[in-house]
DNA sequence: TTGGTGCTTGCATAATCATTCACTTACCCG
DNA sequence: CGGGTAAGTGAATGATTATGCAAGCACCAA
């Protein structure tokens, strides 16, 4: 298997559809047929149902009963994979910090639910839930493994360097 | 608008609906017909099609390509009335105690997730966040009110009556 | 009571999405 | 070179979900 490098046309029109969801609010398959079609890319409904199901997107609602096209960021925490769950960390883990039992994470802007998600299902021993703002998660340690132990844990799943155990640098308001 | 009190079917097989949805994998709407048929609740099709509108419910993709239904805690109550969240409340919170800055709310198997998504766009004054597990929400009260001041706010929207403000009975853990 | 209003539901059907099948292409190995 | 394998795709079709419509019921007001 595996090709050389020709064979981009996939992942081009993947990446297109990644981005069209993001920006625009997309309604339905064909209705990203179209997109495509004004970004110069053909493919037929078959083609983008099964980019869909391999970029892991899937239909929320929105106000108003509509419901909308989004990456998942989700769903496949269900079963958390701790690979998921390191590449989610390592993607999006800016800083780690704690005090007392509180942890606080922090991702970029906007960034905060989708690492949030899959910690809250990834089942780490030694953290009770969290609470995300817009780029700031809380997270509370249980009193065995204490907010020191848990940041430890964070920081070797992101990669974060070791930063600040006790002393916060900013004041950051996570505007839930 | 408004009933007595005989209009409680609706909202039995919504809930049993969000429990099933919880704790199951559910695949479909029939195979969520059926699931509701062997707990004695029978509707049709399109019946469960509104339900799931109505409680924000989504498919999302699981491991092997799959997909199947949970509780988005994302969308609907975008515009959650505070009637609405007074409504959700009546219906689902069993209990609410209080620790520190701390209060916890159980709720039926499965319902939490449906409380606390009330709860967090309910813009209540005192309360910073929530984190909810299966049938457990953790909500995070502001110094200036204090665990023991939220929960009293928590307990008049629910109509619980007053329990245990400060020594829990039980532990229970919240899986999240 | 009587008529009006709004909520809920089932039926039938439309809309949307997933999948099977066949075909093409690129690549790998004798 | 063939032959074999696997990925990628479209057309057609099957499966799933949403919706227009009408009926039924509770409630309210006169």
């Amino acid at each position: 298997m595996g090709y050389g490098e020709v064979m981009s046309s996939k992942q081009q029109r993947q990446q297109m559809v990644t981005r069209l969801i993001a920006h625009d609010n997309v309604s339905s398959q064909p209705h990203l047929q179209e997109l495509l079609k004004a970004q110069g890319i053909e493919a037929t409904q078959a083609t983008i149902s099964r980019d869909l199901e391999e970029l892991g997107a899937v239909k929320i609602r929105i106000a108003g009963g509509d419901s909308i096209y989004a990456i998942a960021e989700y769903a496949p925490a269900r079963v958390a994979p701790s690979d998921q769950l390191r590449r989610v960390m390592a993607e999006w883990v800016a800083e780690v910090t704690s005090s007392g039992n509180l942890v606080v994470v922090r991702t970029p802007p906007g960034c905060a639910h989708v690492v949030a998600s899959a910690l809250d299902r990834s089942g780490l021993v030694g953290l009770l839930g969290t609470v995300a703002g817009d780029d700031t998660i809380m997270c509370v340690a249980t009193e065995e493994v204490g907010g020191t132990g848990l940041a430890e844990q964070l920081r070797s799943l992101s990669g974060v360097t070791d930063a600040t155990g006790g002393i916060p640098r900013k004041k950051g308001a996570a505007h839930v």
